[in-house]
DNA sequence: CACAAACAGGACTAAAACAGTACAGTATCT
DNA sequence: AGATACTGTACTGTTTTAGTCCTGTTTGTG
Protein backbone atom coordinates (compact mmCIF):
# COMPACT_ATOMS: atom_id res chain seq x y z
CA UNK A 1 0.00 0.00 0.00
CA UNK A 2 3.27 2.45 0.77
CA UNK A 3 1.20 4.10 3.36
CA UNK A 4 2.50 7.04 5.32
CA UNK A 5 1.26 6.40 9.03
CA UNK A 6 -1.36 7.97 10.80
CA UNK A 7 0.36 10.28 12.72
CA UNK A 8 1.23 12.33 9.82
CA UNK A 9 -2.07 12.08 8.30
CA UNK A 10 -3.03 14.00 11.41
CA UNK A 11 -0.48 16.37 10.65
CA UNK A 12 -1.32 17.48 7.88
CA UNK A 13 -4.59 17.89 9.00
CA UNK A 14 -3.23 20.00 11.83
CA UNK A 15 -1.03 21.76 9.84
CA UNK A 16 -3.59 23.09 7.40
CA UNK A 17 -5.46 23.90 10.42
CA UNK A 18 -2.96 26.36 11.95
CA UNK A 19 -2.01 27.35 8.47
CA UNK A 20 -5.81 28.73 8.29
CA UNK A 21 -5.36 30.51 11.75
CA UNK A 22 -3.55 32.78 13.13
CA UNK A 23 0.06 33.15 13.65
CA UNK A 24 0.95 31.21 17.14
CA UNK A 25 -1.46 28.71 18.56
CA UNK A 26 -1.77 26.32 21.32
CA UNK A 27 -1.67 22.30 20.90
CA UNK A 28 -5.03 22.80 22.98
CA UNK A 29 -6.56 25.14 20.41
CA UNK A 30 -5.14 23.52 16.99
CA UNK A 31 -7.08 19.95 18.81
CA UNK A 32 -9.86 21.68 19.43
CA UNK A 33 -10.42 23.43 15.81
CA UNK A 34 -8.87 20.60 14.10
CA UNK A 35 -10.56 17.99 16.15
CA UNK A 36 -7.89 15.40 16.19
CA UNK A 37 -7.08 14.83 19.82
CA UNK A 38 -4.93 16.59 22.43
CA UNK A 39 -2.45 13.79 22.94
CA UNK A 40 -1.87 13.06 19.52
CA UNK A 41 -1.74 16.61 18.65
CA UNK A 42 0.25 17.41 21.07
CA UNK A 43 2.66 14.66 20.13
CA UNK A 44 3.08 15.48 16.17
CA UNK A 45 3.52 19.31 17.07
CA UNK A 46 6.74 18.18 19.36
CA UNK A 47 8.08 16.25 16.53
CA UNK A 48 7.59 18.90 14.26
CA UNK A 49 9.27 21.73 16.39
CA UNK A 50 11.90 19.23 16.89
CA UNK A 51 12.83 18.84 13.66
CA UNK A 52 12.81 22.34 12.62
CA UNK A 53 9.12 23.00 10.91
CA UNK A 54 7.77 24.38 13.46
CA UNK A 55 8.53 27.00 16.24
CA UNK A 56 7.84 26.94 20.00
CA UNK A 57 6.92 29.80 22.69
CA UNK A 58 6.84 27.78 25.83
CA UNK A 59 4.52 29.33 28.95
CA UNK A 60 1.39 31.59 28.70
CA UNK A 61 0.03 32.84 25.38
CA UNK A 62 2.88 30.57 23.99
CA UNK A 63 2.15 28.01 21.57
CA UNK A 64 3.54 26.83 18.01
CA UNK A 65 3.88 28.92 14.59
CA UNK A 66 5.92 28.40 11.77
CA UNK A 67 9.65 28.45 11.69
CA UNK A 68 9.75 29.27 7.94
CA UNK A 69 7.87 30.77 5.03
CA UNK A 70 4.91 28.08 4.83
CA UNK A 71 4.36 28.22 1.28
CA UNK A 72 7.60 26.90 0.72
CA UNK A 73 7.10 24.02 2.92
CA UNK A 74 6.84 20.38 0.85
CA UNK A 75 4.91 17.32 1.39
CA UNK A 76 8.77 15.70 1.88
CA UNK A 77 9.85 18.05 4.43
CA UNK A 78 6.20 17.15 6.38
CA UNK A 79 7.07 13.55 5.79
CA UNK A 80 10.41 13.21 6.82
CA UNK A 81 10.06 15.27 9.49
CA UNK A 82 7.67 12.33 10.98
CA UNK A 83 8.84 9.37 9.70
CA UNK A 84 12.74 10.15 8.76
CA UNK A 85 14.48 9.55 5.44
CA UNK A 86 11.84 8.17 2.53
CA UNK A 87 13.09 4.86 2.27
CA UNK A 88 11.17 2.76 0.04
CA UNK A 89 13.02 -0.41 1.39
CA UNK A 90 14.57 -0.95 4.59
CA UNK A 91 18.51 -1.41 2.45
CA UNK A 92 19.55 1.50 2.38
CA UNK A 93 23.33 1.90 1.36
CA UNK A 94 25.80 2.92 4.22
CA UNK A 95 22.37 2.47 6.80
CA UNK A 96 24.72 -0.58 7.98
CA UNK A 97 21.90 -2.37 8.91
CA UNK A 98 21.23 -5.00 6.47
CA UNK A 99 24.39 -7.73 6.58
CA UNK A 100 23.82 -8.83 3.62
CA UNK A 101 24.01 -5.50 1.74
CA UNK A 102 27.39 -5.90 0.05
CA UNK A 103 26.83 -9.50 -1.53
CA UNK A 104 23.08 -8.02 -2.50
CA UNK A 105 21.96 -8.08 -6.20
CA UNK A 106 19.66 -5.52 -5.39
CA UNK A 107 22.05 -3.53 -3.67
CA UNK A 108 21.13 0.58 -4.97
CA UNK A 109 18.60 -0.72 -7.17
CA UNK A 110 16.03 0.23 -4.87
CA UNK A 111 17.37 3.62 -4.34
CA UNK A 112 16.14 4.58 -7.99
CA UNK A 113 12.60 4.24 -6.93
CA UNK A 114 13.51 6.00 -3.47
CA UNK A 115 14.61 9.25 -5.75
CA UNK A 116 11.52 8.83 -7.71
CA UNK A 117 9.21 9.04 -4.79
CA UNK A 118 10.80 11.99 -3.14
CA UNK A 119 11.25 14.16 -6.09
CA UNK A 120 7.75 13.37 -7.12
CA UNK A 121 6.65 14.36 -3.14
CA UNK A 122 8.83 17.33 -3.29
CA UNK A 123 6.67 18.70 -5.83
CA UNK A 124 3.41 18.78 -4.20
CA UNK A 125 3.36 21.78 -1.56
CA UNK A 126 1.64 21.52 1.86
CA UNK A 127 -0.67 24.77 1.03
CA UNK A 128 -1.37 22.62 -2.03
CA UNK A 129 -3.50 20.40 0.50
CA UNK A 130 -5.53 23.44 1.62
CA UNK A 131 -8.94 22.72 0.72
CA UNK A 132 -9.28 26.31 -0.86
CA UNK A 133 -6.43 26.19 -2.63
CA UNK A 134 -8.54 24.18 -5.28
CA UNK A 135 -10.86 27.88 -5.64
CA UNK A 136 -7.77 29.83 -5.08
CA UNK A 137 -5.43 31.96 -7.59
CA UNK A 138 -1.87 29.72 -6.43
CA UNK A 139 -0.36 33.32 -6.06
CA UNK A 140 -3.02 34.91 -4.12
CA UNK A 141 -3.18 31.77 -1.50
CA UNK A 142 0.44 31.94 -0.83
CA UNK A 143 0.40 35.81 -0.18
CA UNK A 144 -2.52 35.84 2.16
CA UNK A 145 -0.48 32.54 4.00
CA UNK A 146 2.79 34.18 4.17
CA UNK A 147 1.30 37.47 5.74
CA UNK A 148 -0.57 35.95 8.74
CA UNK A 149 1.99 33.83 9.35
CA UNK A 150 4.69 36.35 9.52
CA UNK A 151 4.53 37.37 13.29
CA UNK A 152 5.16 33.68 14.06
CA UNK A 153 8.56 33.94 12.12
CA UNK A 154 9.92 36.95 13.03
CA UNK A 155 9.24 36.30 17.23
CA UNK B 1 9.54 6.03 6.39
CA UNK B 2 6.65 5.69 4.08
CA UNK B 3 7.82 1.72 3.21
CA UNK B 4 7.13 -1.21 0.69
CA UNK B 5 6.97 -4.47 3.22
CA UNK B 6 9.07 -7.09 3.09
CA UNK B 7 7.60 -9.69 0.51
CA UNK B 8 7.48 -6.84 -2.25
CA UNK B 9 11.15 -6.38 -1.63
CA UNK B 10 11.80 -10.02 -1.79
CA UNK B 11 9.55 -9.81 -4.54
CA UNK B 12 11.79 -8.04 -6.75
CA UNK B 13 14.71 -10.16 -5.73
CA UNK B 14 12.76 -13.03 -7.15
CA UNK B 15 11.68 -11.32 -10.18
CA UNK B 16 15.10 -10.25 -11.12
CA UNK B 17 16.29 -13.87 -10.46
CA UNK B 18 13.08 -14.93 -13.07
CA UNK B 19 14.44 -12.52 -15.09
CA UNK B 20 17.91 -13.44 -15.70
CA UNK B 21 16.59 -17.30 -15.77
CA UNK B 22 15.00 -19.58 -18.37
CA UNK B 23 11.33 -18.99 -19.42
CA UNK B 24 9.51 -21.50 -16.73
CA UNK B 25 10.71 -22.18 -13.64
CA UNK B 26 9.84 -23.80 -10.15
CA UNK B 27 9.60 -22.34 -6.80
CA UNK B 28 12.27 -24.16 -5.78
CA UNK B 29 14.32 -23.19 -8.13
CA UNK B 30 13.96 -20.04 -7.55
CA UNK B 31 13.78 -20.31 -3.92
CA UNK B 32 17.50 -21.70 -4.38
CA UNK B 33 19.14 -19.30 -7.06
CA UNK B 34 17.40 -15.80 -5.30
CA UNK B 35 18.66 -17.71 -1.60
CA UNK B 36 14.94 -16.49 -0.12
CA UNK B 37 13.20 -19.20 1.73
CA UNK B 38 10.71 -21.55 -0.07
CA UNK B 39 7.36 -20.93 1.48
CA UNK B 40 7.92 -16.88 1.03
CA UNK B 41 9.23 -17.45 -2.71
CA UNK B 42 5.87 -19.50 -3.32
CA UNK B 43 3.79 -17.36 -1.43
CA UNK B 44 5.31 -14.44 -3.45
CA UNK B 45 4.73 -16.19 -6.57
CA UNK B 46 1.57 -17.18 -6.26
CA UNK B 47 0.21 -13.73 -5.20
CA UNK B 48 1.64 -12.96 -8.67
CA UNK B 49 -0.05 -14.99 -10.34
CA UNK B 50 -3.26 -14.43 -9.17
CA UNK B 51 -2.82 -10.75 -10.11
CA UNK B 52 -1.68 -11.68 -13.77
CA UNK B 53 1.82 -10.68 -14.01
CA UNK B 54 2.85 -14.37 -13.82
CA UNK B 55 1.21 -17.16 -15.15
CA UNK B 56 1.79 -20.42 -14.00
CA UNK B 57 2.15 -24.31 -15.24
CA UNK B 58 0.96 -27.21 -12.60
CA UNK B 59 2.36 -30.39 -12.91
CA UNK B 60 5.64 -32.52 -13.24
CA UNK B 61 8.12 -29.55 -15.62
CA UNK B 62 5.38 -26.76 -14.05
CA UNK B 63 6.63 -23.47 -12.74
CA UNK B 64 5.99 -19.71 -13.31
CA UNK B 65 6.90 -17.67 -15.92
CA UNK B 66 6.09 -14.49 -17.06
CA UNK B 67 2.25 -13.43 -18.67
CA UNK B 68 3.51 -11.14 -20.25
CA UNK B 69 6.29 -9.07 -22.23
CA UNK B 70 8.97 -8.44 -19.50
CA UNK B 71 10.28 -4.72 -20.42
CA UNK B 72 7.03 -3.75 -19.83
CA UNK B 73 6.55 -4.04 -16.09
CA UNK B 74 6.66 -0.96 -13.68
CA UNK B 75 7.36 -1.22 -10.77
CA UNK B 76 4.28 0.51 -9.63
CA UNK B 77 2.24 -3.09 -10.75
CA UNK B 78 4.94 -5.01 -8.95
CA UNK B 79 3.79 -3.29 -6.05
CA UNK B 80 0.36 -3.28 -6.60
CA UNK B 81 0.03 -7.14 -6.88
CA UNK B 82 1.61 -7.38 -3.95
CA UNK B 83 0.02 -4.39 -2.05
CA UNK B 84 -3.21 -3.62 -3.85
CA UNK B 85 -3.19 0.30 -4.78
CA UNK B 86 -1.47 2.75 -4.09
CA UNK B 87 -2.48 5.02 -1.33
CA UNK B 88 -0.57 6.95 0.68
CA UNK B 89 -3.35 7.26 3.43
CA UNK B 90 -6.16 5.05 4.31
CA UNK B 91 -8.52 7.74 2.83
CA UNK B 92 -9.26 6.71 -0.83
CA UNK B 93 -12.20 8.08 -2.24
CA UNK B 94 -15.01 5.74 -2.49
CA UNK B 95 -13.40 3.14 -0.18
CA UNK B 96 -15.71 3.93 2.28
CA UNK B 97 -14.00 2.60 5.19
CA UNK B 98 -13.70 6.65 6.43
CA UNK B 99 -16.57 7.68 8.24
CA UNK B 100 -15.54 11.05 8.02
CA UNK B 101 -14.49 11.16 4.60
CA UNK B 102 -17.66 13.60 3.87
CA UNK B 103 -16.80 15.62 6.26
CA UNK B 104 -12.96 15.58 5.95
CA UNK B 105 -11.22 18.81 5.34
CA UNK B 106 -8.35 16.65 3.45
CA UNK B 107 -10.92 14.83 1.57
CA UNK B 108 -9.29 14.40 -1.87
CA UNK B 109 -6.09 16.18 -1.37
CA UNK B 110 -3.97 13.13 -0.22
CA UNK B 111 -5.28 11.76 -3.66
CA UNK B 112 -2.65 14.70 -5.55
CA UNK B 113 0.18 12.84 -3.32
CA UNK B 114 -1.21 9.58 -3.99
CA UNK B 115 -1.10 10.08 -8.20
CA UNK B 116 2.51 11.77 -7.85
CA UNK B 117 4.16 8.77 -6.27
CA UNK B 118 2.61 6.63 -8.58
CA UNK B 119 3.08 8.68 -11.95
CA UNK B 120 6.98 8.20 -10.34
CA UNK B 121 6.40 4.64 -9.88
CA UNK B 122 5.50 4.44 -13.46
CA UNK B 123 8.42 4.94 -14.52
CA UNK B 124 10.51 2.97 -13.20
CA UNK B 125 10.81 -1.07 -15.12
CA UNK B 126 11.48 -3.92 -13.32
CA UNK B 127 14.42 -4.47 -15.65
CA UNK B 128 15.99 -1.28 -14.21
CA UNK B 129 16.07 -3.11 -11.10
CA UNK B 130 18.58 -5.94 -12.42
CA UNK B 131 22.07 -4.79 -11.67
CA UNK B 132 23.19 -5.49 -14.92
CA UNK B 133 21.00 -3.04 -16.04
CA UNK B 134 24.00 -0.59 -15.39
CA UNK B 135 26.27 -1.74 -18.17
CA UNK B 136 23.92 -2.52 -20.80
CA UNK B 137 22.31 -0.78 -23.27
CA UNK B 138 18.70 -0.67 -22.17
CA UNK B 139 17.47 -1.67 -25.67
CA UNK B 140 19.68 -4.52 -25.60
CA UNK B 141 18.88 -5.74 -22.31
CA UNK B 142 15.51 -5.19 -23.05
CA UNK B 143 15.66 -7.57 -26.35
CA UNK B 144 18.00 -10.35 -24.64
CA UNK B 145 15.51 -10.67 -22.34
CA UNK B 146 12.24 -10.31 -23.94
CA UNK B 147 13.68 -13.20 -26.40
CA UNK B 148 14.08 -15.34 -23.65
CA UNK B 149 10.82 -15.48 -22.19
CA UNK B 150 8.98 -15.73 -24.82
CA UNK B 151 8.12 -18.91 -24.83
CA UNK B 152 6.58 -19.20 -21.59
CA UNK B 153 4.06 -16.30 -22.69
CA UNK B 154 3.38 -18.14 -25.50
CA UNK B 155 2.80 -21.40 -23.89
C1' DC C 1 6.64 35.03 44.75
C1' DA C 2 3.04 31.77 43.84
C1' DC C 3 0.20 30.05 40.44
C1' DA C 4 -1.47 28.81 36.03
C1' DA C 5 -0.67 28.14 31.13
C1' DA C 6 1.88 25.81 27.84
C1' DC C 7 5.67 23.16 25.87
C1' DA C 8 9.39 18.97 26.46
C1' DG C 9 10.59 14.44 27.00
C1' DG C 10 10.00 9.96 27.91
C1' DA C 11 7.56 5.64 29.30
C1' DC C 12 3.87 2.50 28.91
C1' DT C 13 0.00 -0.46 27.02
C1' DA C 14 -3.37 -2.30 23.94
C1' DA C 15 -4.28 -3.20 19.30
C1' DA C 16 -3.12 -3.99 14.67
C1' DA C 17 -0.13 -5.54 10.96
C1' DC C 18 3.38 -8.49 9.23
C1' DA C 19 6.44 -12.40 8.40
C1' DG C 20 7.01 -16.74 8.14
C1' DT C 21 5.35 -21.39 8.18
C1' DA C 22 2.44 -25.31 7.55
C1' DC C 23 -1.01 -28.15 5.65
C1' DA C 24 -4.66 -30.15 2.90
C1' DG C 25 -6.16 -29.96 -1.89
C1' DT C 26 -5.81 -30.11 -7.12
C1' DA C 27 -3.65 -30.53 -11.63
C1' DT C 28 -0.25 -32.68 -14.72
C1' DC C 29 3.23 -35.49 -16.57
C1' DT C 30 5.55 -40.12 -16.99
C1' DA D 1 -0.11 -44.90 -9.71
C1' DG D 2 3.07 -41.90 -8.16
C1' DA D 3 5.91 -37.91 -8.14
C1' DT D 4 6.10 -33.06 -9.04
C1' DA D 5 4.40 -28.61 -8.57
C1' DC D 6 0.95 -25.05 -8.03
C1' DT D 7 -3.52 -23.28 -4.93
C1' DG D 8 -5.79 -21.68 -1.07
C1' DT D 9 -6.14 -20.92 3.54
C1' DA D 10 -5.20 -20.88 8.32
C1' DC D 11 -2.23 -20.20 12.20
C1' DT D 12 1.21 -18.08 15.33
C1' DG D 13 4.91 -15.35 17.19
C1' DT D 14 6.98 -10.90 16.51
C1' DT D 15 7.14 -6.23 15.48
C1' DT D 16 5.08 -1.73 14.77
C1' DT D 17 1.83 1.65 15.63
C1' DA D 18 -1.51 4.40 18.09
C1' DG D 19 -2.85 6.52 21.72
C1' DT D 20 -2.32 7.96 26.48
C1' DC D 21 -0.26 9.60 30.64
C1' DC D 22 3.06 11.49 33.77
C1' DT D 23 6.77 14.31 35.37
C1' DG D 24 9.61 18.26 34.48
C1' DT D 25 10.67 23.02 32.65
C1' DT D 26 9.65 27.66 31.02
C1' DT D 27 7.14 31.93 31.13
C1' DG D 28 3.64 35.41 31.91
C1' DT D 29 0.37 37.45 35.51
C1' DG D 30 -1.67 39.06 39.86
Amino acid sequence: MLKVNKLTDYAVVVLCDLLRGQALRSAADLAQSSGVPLPTVSKILKQLARTGLLQSARGVNGGYGFAKSPDGISMTEVIEALEGPIAVTGCIEDSGDCEHLHECPMSGHWNAVNVAVRRSLDEVRLIDMLPEARFMDPEDLSRVIVARHAPAMQA
